[in-house]
DNA sequence: TTGTAGGCGTTATCAC
DNA sequence: GTGATAACGCCTACAA
């Protein structure tokens, strides 16, 4: 691959001279311009960026450290947040912590050793003290993706409002009984709780809730409920895959959706409209949220004077389909 | 962020001790080489990468190329690729062609920029003459993904093989007629036409291609079909996506799965096992596509002279559920 | 066993 | 306008 240095041999002239050309930087002889510009596309010059970087001071790297890119979720996020980092001449360099915070501090010390000029990271314990600390001893530019954190820039939708809107959804639709599939420590949880009572002033009775992941247990635990509740069920599961994995099951057991069981997913993934009837799920704003969160830490990288620091809670939207719609299913039943 | 020329001023040693003592090259007094780990530990030092990869000629850096990563086969191709550059001590970089040739090249572009080892590359057009020469001009280690490719090292499965198995799955399950919903450039379609005229020799004047993936005009063609044919059909979706969006078709329109129409996806993405009846579905080696990819790669970094060609065609397994096994639903209906 | 010297490909700061 | 020259942080001889 050819270098500045050759490029000034091949041309004869100095490789700062070279340099200027190619950065457009400062004024030079427009004929020499030209010849510098002609031999460098000729041999299809491409800067080394690694030499740049350590003799500039940035890497123009920014790093990604994800729970778990195998979630669409999560690589529906990384999709616009490259994007958005490209568009500003930056790249990014991707790690998977597996939920295991180990991992997640061994991905830190790889993002240190690339020297990248910033951080976007979905934490695996977002509040933990030594997370809080590891962030400190970090010392760059940095936002949590997906998360509510405290010292730290965060983008993020709110749980506990999104959560709101799914109890007060099915809070209004007259249940009998209703289940919170997922675990009862996320906002999404909180929300839920406080929408149903609103709604539903007395659900708390008769609210179960799933924790297992397991279909066979999932599927005992169902059977039970509704040999004993006979009236509508609302049911609201902490993301589309557990949702999808209970709209299954429930059309294995033969309760109907929606006129026994209301469904409500949340991420809002492709599948939703794909099944019958359509699942609802609480929509995201995955492309708003990567670009915010991209900008704000680009921001950072440019102004490091800068030290406020960013909560920044995003609207999610609850999308109703037929699966906790009687109107809706009713329609596509026609 | 601590260098080694600082380490050395700190604990009184010229910087190559320092190097030496923190890459365990060779050997250094036992006082000396605690003295400076002692002071690297307490810093944190962390190498720098950047300048490592100037100095000697490798960045320890991986380029990966997809179309869409939002895609959950590619997320999950991602996290074994990363997981198998990691134990290899390489990291990765990451970009999505989105489809586009042109933006395919500029990816190309960038890594060149980054000089990456070596390059894992999901193709957009992996035949094409400006693709091939492209790869040539790049001149790197590099390895396609997911595509057959000629010129260049290659790992994918082989979808004529897998093609074929569905076909005679379906076809020996007694149809009256057959539907393919993708691409008929595919060797999936191949293979399926292959395995089908085994199983069922005058199968080919009952088969009918959906190349659409709207839903309003999928669900038009299925409804029109299914007036038609009142005997079982089989169904072939070349991908999960589609067959997940034609199995909730299917259910609205009131069709019967597996006994009117029995359905096969490609993928076997996780929600195979979640929809009721369960989808049938190829499952592809991801894991160990993607760690043969790896390996192939540092294998070909490492060893520059090596120039044979590697045309890796891996086996996909067929997964069958109740959306296309009586048994096996009638079992599940239990 | 340890230190010195040169170089990797840039950018930045000087003079000229 | 342009060309030396010194970084950037590390590695790899080579010399002591």
């Amino acid at each position: 691959m050819i270098t500045m240095t050759e490029i000034a041999k091949l041309t004869g002239v100095s490789q700062p001279t070279v340099s200027r050309v190619l950065n457009g930087n400062q004024a030079v002889n427009p004929e020499i311009r030209e010849r510098v510009l002609a031999c460098a596309r000729e041999h299809n010059f491409q800067p080394n960026v690694i030499a740049r970087s350590l003799a500039g001071s940035r890497t123009m790297l920014i790093g990604l450290v994800f729970t778990d890119i195998s979630n669409s979720f999560f690589a529906d996020l990384e999709k616009y947040l490259e994007q958005e980092a490209k568009r500003n001449g930056y790249s990014v360099i991707l790690f998977n912590s597996d939920y295991d915070w180990e991992r997640e501090k061994e991905c830190l010390d790889v993002m240190r050793r690339y020297r990248v000029d910033g951080l976007i990271i979905v934490p695996v314990e977002e509040n933990s003290k030594r997370f809080r600390e590891e962030m400190k001893r970090l010392d760059m530019p940095a936002v949590a993706l997906t998360r509510r954190t405290k010292d730290m820039d965060c983008v993020y939708v709110d749980h506990i409002e999104a959560g709101r809107q799914v109890g007060s959804h099915l809070g209004r639709l007259g249940c009998e009984a209703y289940v919170f599939a997922g675990t009862t420590r996320d906002g999404k949880y909180e929300g839920f709780l406080e929408g149903l009572k609103e709604a539903d002033p007395n659900c708390e009775a008769s609210l179960t809730n799933i924790e297992t992941k397991n279909s066979e247990e999932i599927r005992e635990i169902l059977k039970k409920h509704f040999k004993k509740h006979t009236g509508k069920t609302g049911i609201f599961a902490y993301n589309d895959r557990r949702a999808i994995q209970i709209h299954g099951l429930l059309k294995e057991l033969g309760v109907e959706i929606p006129q026994q069981a209301s469904l409500v997913g949340f991420d809002n993934t492709y599948t939703c409209e794909f099944l019958y009837p359509g699942l609802s799920s609480v929509s995201q704003p995955n492309r708003e949220m990567a670009e915010k969160a991209v900008q704000r830490l680009i921001w950072k990288i440019e102004h490091p004077e800068e030290s406020s620091i960013l909560d920044e809670a995003m609207k999610a939207e609850l999308i109703i389909r037929g699966s906790s719609d009687d109107a809706c299913s009713m329609a596509a039943e026609r």
